[in-house]
DNA sequence: TCTGGGGTCCTAGGACCC
DNA sequence: TCTGGGGTCCTAGGACCC
């Protein structure tokens, strides 16, 4: 049998989302930045089409932005995580399962409908997103989720914006499918497209009705995969929603290079601490702690990049246990002299927490495991409740000067009662 | 002056074993 | 010139995604 599953896109997430809050800007060009206001990381279409690409340093961009007054932001992930978990539950209503695949966009199973019907409800979810929550998705609907993602990519391409589209009811699918490169197809990126190109694989249509045995010569796995899909065999399906993380990352680029062993160390804490915080809402502990220091990476002459990992003696999600171990990682890899531009903790072997439970060869009493566990919780509910880095370690440092600026952020409009909109008549 | 951050999966190759 | 043949496990690094 085949499915009918729909992959919902949200069109320039984070641009989209400083909309909502600021009408005025509708059909205005609108950038989101990355931190620091370092790159573009969304855009509108306005700004697209004034040639930004995703990614661009927004210091080489700085003459465009002015000439166009496109409207800056820094980036506001509280606002963005809390907007898509009010697009995610709009949609759960009109799917039999959904797999939330990022921030933006999500898979779904749609009920069995007759297929002239796909697109109707395919726009009937587009109304709703966008009544709830004032954010425009782009719906593409296929029997596999490789062909969903070519879907959205040939909405992009058709001038006249429905924002929906079911691959079933293209009369000229294969036409379409020859005007596509095979780089626009999921999961095949720089690499291999060059390696299918090397065969004479240029289009999705040359992939989609190529030797399956040459590609699979030339591709992982997943590649062949991909080839499947195309043809309209499902091999990837739909993850359990609650599927948990298999490792947690907390890294940023600073404001300016550091240089001593102090700011290094109080950095690495801060990111620790984050790490910690974020697989204590995951309900997960972490056996291994990886630390990763670098210097700016666009100035060649100097550039170094290490990365040391410390085991746990047991696994953990208590911020004080992570951040000695953290410590004692970059005790190994600071060399005095540098000007360390981005580092990073890395938690992973992670297992479901089970504190409380004494480890059996532990000399850790269940009383003590209880106050520990009682005390990250103290901890991370006035952080939740009163923002982020409210109460924190001493060893995180008080002044902070390698935080990242976001000198452009939008208010938290829907996640700090003190920076809700107000509206005034 | 100024260039993001957070993930997953796969594979090749080394170490080790019989 | 020929240099056994399977295995398993682990890790680093590559490739991809948004």
């Amino acid at each position: 049998m085949t499915l009918v599953l729909a992959l919902i896109d949200c069109d320039n997430f984070y641009a989209s989302c400083e909309r909502v809050f600021q009408p005025r800007l509708e059909s205005q060009p609108v950038a989101v930045l990355s931190n620091n206001d370092g790159c573009v990381i969304a855009r509108s279409n306005e700004a697209k089409a004034l040639g930004i690409p995703m990614g661009a340093p927004a210091f080489q961009y700085r003459g465009i932005f002015w000439r166009h007054g496109v409207k800056l932001f820094s980036p506001n992930f509280e606002l963005y995580g809390d907007m898509s978990d009010r697009v995610m539950a709009t949609l759960r209503p009109f799917t039999e399962q959904m797999e939330i695949y990022s921030i933006d966009e999500a898979f779904a199973l749609l009920p069995g409908l007759p297929e002239e019907e796909h697109e109707s409800y395919g726009q009937a979810i587009r109304s709703a997103v966008l009544k709830h929550t004032g954010i425009p998705v782009s719906v593409g609907i296929a029997p596999t989720k490789t062909l969903a993602k070519i879907a959205l990519e040939l909405i992009k391409q058709t001038p006249a914006k429905t924002g929906v589209l079911a691959i079933g009811r293209l009369p000229n699918l294969d036409a379409q499918l020859a005007g596509l490169s095979v780089r626009k197809v999921w999961g095949i990126g720089h690499a291999f497209t060059a390696r299918l190109e090397r065969l004479g694989i240029r289009t999705v249509q040359d992939l989609k009705h190529a030797d399956l045995r040459q590609v699979r010569r030339i591709l992982p796995v997943n590649g062949f995969r991909t080839a499947m899909e195309l043809n309209g065999r499902s091999c990837l399906p739909l993850t359990a929603l609650d599927a948990p993380c298999k490792s947690v990352i907390c890294s940023r680029s600073f404001s300016r290079a550091v240089r001593t062993f102090g700011e290094l160390s109080e950095a690495v804490a801060a990111f620790a601490a984050r790490a910690a915080e974020k697989l204590r809402k995951e309900h997960r502990t972490a056996t291994i702690l990886q630390v990763f220091v670098e210097t700016n990476r666009f100035k060649e002459r100097d550039w170094y990049a290490n990365v040391k990992a410390v085991v746990l003696p047991r696994s953990t999600n208590y911020t004080p246990d992570l951040l000695a171990a953290a410590q004692e990682a970059l005790q190994h890899l600071f060399i005095p002299g540098r000007n360390y531009k981005r580092a990073g903790v890395l938690l992973s072997e992670l297992q479901n927490d089970s504190s409380g439970q004494p480890d059996l060869f532990g000399e850790t009493s269940a009383g003590a495991l209880e106050r520990r566990s009682q005390l990250m919780k103290t901890m991370d509910a006035i952080n939740q409740r009163y923002g982020q880095g409210t109460a924190r370690f001493l060893a995180e440092g008080t002044v902070q000067p390698w935080r990242m600026k976001r000198l452009l952020k939008s208010p938290a409009y829907t996640t700090q009662l003190a920076e809700i909109p107000v509206a005034r008549c």
